[in-house]
DNA sequence: ACCTGAACACCGTTCAAGT
DNA sequence: ACCTGAACACCGTTCAAGT
């Protein structure tokens, strides 16, 4: 079995759901590769370049996948629950989405086929680039929060529940929390209708 | 100057905007403050807990300022571009938000007072907390996408510039990287709009 | 080409000891 | 109560040396 990059980011990526990135060193990696840490260096220039091969493949490994939508509509939604569930795929995702340096060719066919379609629906240039940043922003917003919100749930929640009582606006948040999916639909349903609206 | 924990979170911030995140270390710390770094661990249990003391004095200190707003929209938007605003005050504002564990009372009454208004204003107890967490995800993420993009200015967006040509969705977004404030408002108010739609 | 082994300059954290 | 000082078990990275 012998050592490549390919292999180094799959185990890193293993590694990571096991033991959080913040103990995910070289040598822990190394070690699970039966192989001196310094042996990483032959394939990667440093630690960070690895965290950016990571955070390529986390997002590549989820946007690929499901059938190619029809209406500007499906596009952006398909676009933000990819992008949501590519930051859920491992553990502290989206911090490491932070970490990693964006790679620039991201998914630059993906992008332009979408943004076709938004041209085609009568979106101006402008507003079809925001729509994506907006959508895309709305989806690592929304994971980004739910990853963070994880250890928030023993005893933070608990606080929060207390609360309620004298606070009625924190039992919606509470029960909001309860069920992440409802309440992004719900969110990204907002951006498309305000989309649609502007339309005409 | 004796230390006590308001000094050490501000003496950590104002290192933090020289060396950034990665290289913000307890020793580094100490040093700053002409102390020993184990004589920090009086004052905090842990690293971690001087992570969360920092991230919550990054968002209090910003959510605070400005006039109230009237009327809900006014509300959604204050709240969004007060958390863009905090996570803009700081180098690696986002990391430190994803690194730091969220306080629970964040601003309970803030929050009371917007729900208040969404309440009044026709939305129900699950719709205004969805209102709540849908903007507030969108600008945390905004900001993410803004902090992390910086780096990118650099090669990146020099790649992205050259594939323009074969790729015409691409230019757009290069576009709208050039003005990140217009892209965020744009954002916002489809957001905003999309909320007026649902309530008649 | 690909990996080992030793070494360097760091880390966070614990704990006894000082004042 | 508040801080020092030594020590422990780690880090990422460089570089010569092996095969």
């Amino acid at each position: 079995m012998t050592l490549d990059r390919d292999l180094i980011v799959r185990t890193a990526l293993r590694l990571l759901d096991d033991v959080g990135l913040e103990k995910l060193s070289l040598r822990r990696l190394a070690k699970e590769l039966d192989v001196h840490a310094t042996a990483l260096y032959w394939h990667f220039a440093s630690k960070q370049e690895l965290l950016d091969a990571m955070g390529r493949a986390m997002v590549q490994q989820v946007v690929a996948e499901g059938p190619l939508p029809r209406t500007w509509q499906e596009w952006l939604a398909h676009l933000a629950r990819a992008q949501r569930q590519a930051v859920r795929s491992h553990r502290d995702g989206a911090l490491l989405m932070m970490t990693a340096r964006p790679t620039a060719e991201h998914q630059v066919e993906y992008l332009d086929q979408l943004v076709g379609r938004l041209l085609e629906a009568g979106f101006t240039a402008e507003s079809a680039a925001a729509a994506f940043i907006a959508v895309s922003n709305f989806a690592i917003g929304a994971a980004f929060a739910e990853q963070q919100g994880r250890d928030l749930g023993e005893e933070a929640l608990d606080d929060l529940i207390l609360r309620s009582g004298e606070h009625p606006g924190v039992s919606g948040i509470v029960a909001a929390a309860q069920d992440l999916d409802a309440t992004f639909e719900r969110g990204l349903a907002w951006l498309l209708a305000g989309m649609r609206a502007e339309l005409g």
